[in-house]
DNA sequence: TATTTGCGAAACCAATCGGTTTCTAATTTA
DNA sequence: TAAATTAGAAACCGATTGGTTTCGCAAATA
């Protein structure tokens, strides 16, 4: 099954996971606490931002820390570079104003 | 239904077609052409990215213009910042250091 | 050693997703 | 005015999602 950083952000519960491994690493049920649903549950959870690199795990004994693999967060930044440069320059391109103004050749005849 | 912008954006198809908006706007037909599927498809793709105001619409006659909002993209630059604010704070904190050497007690054992 | 604890795997379920085809409405255009 | 074009809506479909409960296994503890 192909992970993909962006589908892994995209669940609030994924997001708020990563959130709490950022500030230190965390066991499945230190996780769980955290939220109104069973450890089997985040631990789905784990499991998928693991998949994606966005996690690393730990073991300790019976107890598997999971932290937070910052590099893979780049990704998500990377991808916003790449629109903030392309929205940015866009206001160089003639592209959106002759776009206008076809548009308005159009609705004014 | 609630829209939400990280949901929007784990689809790739809608990756791409923000990419293609932010060039200049669209119509549905004009960006089905990128895409190896309908249009009625990527009109789905265009409902979901307006209903969490990703993109806005813009009527001329009877084609629509899908164009940008930028500020809405300002929602994944914010939750990164937050993000990128308490990961690179980590290091200052006692918090992983404890888990560590907490860690290493037991194992050590 | 027997019991408890921490964890993932598996099986299951309803809801949602991304796609299709078909249909309808509105605006161009011939 | 008739035909073509543009686009969303609806109905449908198989796959995926996020959740549950049940289970088995390994490590810690009594």
């Amino acid at each position: 099954m192909r992970r993909d950083v962006f589908q892994a952000i995209a669940d609030p519960t994924r997001r708020a996971i990563i959130m709490l491994v950022a500030v230190q690493s965390m066991t499945p049920n230190a996780l769980a606490e955290h939220f109104d649903t069973t450890r089997q549950a985040v631990s789905k959870h784990l499991r998928i931002l693991t998949e994606c690199e966005l996690l690393k795990q730990n073991q300790s004994g019976r107890e598997i820390y999971y932290q937070l693999n910052g590099d893979k967060m780049k990704e998500i930044d990377h991808w916003l570079a790449q629109f903030k440069k392309i929205w940015e320059s866009r206001f160089n391109q003639l592209d959106d104003v002759l776009a206008t103004l076809k548009k308005e050749k159009k609705s004014n005849i």
